[in-house]
DNA sequence: TTGTTTATGCGAACGTTGTTCACTATGCTG
DNA sequence: CAGCATAGTGAACAACGTTCGCATAAACAA
């Protein structure tokens, strides 16, 4: 990508002040994320990043959009290790993988999916950004899989409420079209559960009930399977 | 409570201070939460907030906890809409209501619900802070009425895992032990799916595919009533 | 090689923030 | 009335994001 020598030592640079400004993050917490505080342990002057980015925000978008990428690539790896003949495995695969990764990452997490639409929009394929619909094509795509290795019992398109079919068919069409209705409401179903439970984990608010939350992610997990599995009637 | 003038004077003006605060936060959104902005809107010097509130952060807190009560009591009110003849009723009320009070007061939302365990800790019913437990205590109570008025279908305990038998019995002894643990799980992921997509939507995660969440709001809620409607067996 | 341009970094400055401190009034209390 | 706690002031400090003009070194054209 970065043929000349000058192209290769600027995104050598951007590279560090991303790798710095992520070292920040997680050893001192948000409030620490300054720009000056990464020039500082840089050797540089704070003037001096803004050749690289227009500013604080633009610099923690970037982080995110790293982090986007990097949970993604997590995601893959987890997935992977089950075969594709057991997509609902895969599916549990990629769902355990999420939480744990945001566990040891909480700062990353609050900065990437606790943000308001304010700040830099994004979901399992977001509004703007290349990273999102990566990240949400991941989830998208195992639901695929589980839908073609064994259909489940979705409800039909005139039994959903119309201002959701709507909705689903917008969103349908620039997916591709690959799925029935019902299936893109179970993807979404999943997706806002699997954000809940680990959102609410992360912010440590189920600490007032339960020190070890895993086991309830254990169980919504369990329902989750059950729903997606109930044989078509 | 406070009787000489004196302290009247000084309970005035710690209102007008969070007021002022509150304002400040929902025409200006977080970042203008500031001391010198209040001061400045109050005409008064940075300094003579210092009178009143520790700092920044105690300040925050303090505006947590009237937030805190101020949800508490609109979804008492919500509840109440419904009769008691109705408890499944109500918790929808309470439901819905969390999520309309939510989505009309965002930045309240995020300040107290979307912030890491470092800030002041909440769920319903915190760790630390009256106001979170009775603000769990609605729900809590409202599940009560449910499963007085017609228990549902729960696992007994020793299908529960046992690790969360553990934890679900120092949680009920501190809730006076007037459920069976399986009830408790069925109001911890009501909890957690509530918050979950309240959560999501406020801060516009799900944009990327639905413009009116509200309909799978509702069907969530179906879910939860059909979770909790299952007859013994 | 020489001259020109362009990117990169520096230093100083401005306005803002949270917070502290010495000081001055004001109003309550004995 | 004397004494004292309290509320408020103004100035100051460190740190922040950001902008500007100026130097310097690398890349390129002749």
């Amino acid at each position: 990508m970065a043929s000349t020598r000058r192209e290769r030592a600027r995104d050598a640079t951007t590279a560090e002040i991303k790798a710095t400004a992520r070292a920040l993050l997680v050893a001192e917490g948000p409030d620490a994320l300054t720009v000056r505080a990464i020039a500082r342990t840089m050797g540089l002057t704070p003037a001096a990043l803004y050749r690289y980015f227009g500013g604080h925000e633009e610099l923690v978008t970037a982080m995110c959009g790293d982090v986007l990428d990097e949970i993604t690539a997590t995601l893959e790896a987890a997935r992977d290790t089950v075969g594709l003949e057991d997509p609902m495995g895969r599916l549990m695969a990629i769902c355990r993988a999420f939480r744990e990764w945001s566990l040891a990452h909480p700062r990353e997490y609050q900065l990437t999916f606790a943000s308001m639409i304010d700040k830099p929009l994004v979901g399992p394929g977001s509004d703007q950004g290349e990273d999102g619909i990566a990240f949400g094509s991941v989830f998208l795509g195992v639901f695929a899989e589980i839908w073609a290795h064994r259909p489940f019992n979705v409800p039909a398109d005139d039994q959903l409420p119309p201002a959701l079919v709507l909705q689903l068919r917008e969103f349908s069409a620039r997916t591709g079209e690959i799925l029935p209705l019902g299936v893109l409401v179970a993807y979404l179903s999943g997706w806002v559960r699997l954000y809940g439970a680990v959102t609410i984990e992360v912010f440590g608010h189920l600490g007032f009930a339960l020190a070890d939350p895993e086991p309830m992610f254990e169980a919504m997990l369990a329902d989750m399977r059950r729903a997606m599995t109930t044989p078509v009637s």
